[in-house]
DNA sequence: CTAGAACCTGACACTGATGTCAGGATCAAG
DNA sequence: CTTGATCCTGACATCAGTGTCAGGTTCTAG
């Protein structure tokens, strides 16, 4: 699929799909006249980008990740090294400490509205 | 206590701190000679707005929150203007939001650990 | 063939919190 | 008074992903 479609199709801006494959953490086969033409498979890839932005990985991270990551077009997952592994170890703590952050202000914020709601 | 003092205790450096108060998110007396003089609850008060930051709002939002807080060096709370409490609103959801995506991306992380772990 | 939609590359701007540096003033202890 | 630690303001830089625009090419339907 050209990337127009794939844009509509993951929410995600043509602009941010270039950087992608800029940052090596997208592939597309070229059509004879050089535009970009994706596998089916892009649309899941792209979504599980974005969820590994969102949770504040940086694109050099992902691309390590990506190839280790089962489900990667059905090709053999490649292992991720020691050095990698202690990397994503660190991450996945700071991923946690995130979320009991966003929890604790999510709390003051229910505190807030329920407050302003006069109970 | 002085601006270092109260860096060394919240682990949140001067210069943030200084923003914080262009920001109108932190206020301090000043000394004779210009130097900011912070009351002990500035402590609480730099780490609820580190954790209000590191939920994704901007120091824009904080401001309109924080005299809307109890806690806030004691005296008596702002109400939120109904305004307000559907941006915080947005905001809470946008946060539910966030934390379903980390999830995710965390067991995304556990399972390639898990993988080259041999296991 | 042609028109319009879709795509290409490359460049520059922005955001918003934070780092860093310069040049100078204040503070506290001896 | 002196000295070294600490603080002041103001300015500019950084990061990383994304927006946007320009100028040009490709694709596809009629």
């Amino acid at each position: 699929m050209r990337i127009g479609e794939l844009a509509r199709r993951t929410g995600v801006s043509e602009r941010s799909l270039r950087y992608y494959e800029t940052q090596g953490l997208l592939r597309a086969e070229r059509t004879p006249g050089g535009h970009r033409d994706y596998p089916e498979a892009a649309v899941d890839r792209v979504i599980r980008i974005q969820e590994l932005f969102a949770a504040g990985l940086r694109s050099t991270k992902i691309a390590q990740l990506l190839p280790c990551m089962r489900d990667d077009d059905g090709g053999p997952s490649a292992v991720a090294t020691p050095r990698l592994v202690a990397d994503l170890t660190a991450e996945r703590d700071r991923i946690d400490r995130t979320i009991r952050d966003l929890l604790r202000s999510r709390d003051t914020l229910d505190e807030v509205i329920e407050a302003a709601q006069g109970r």
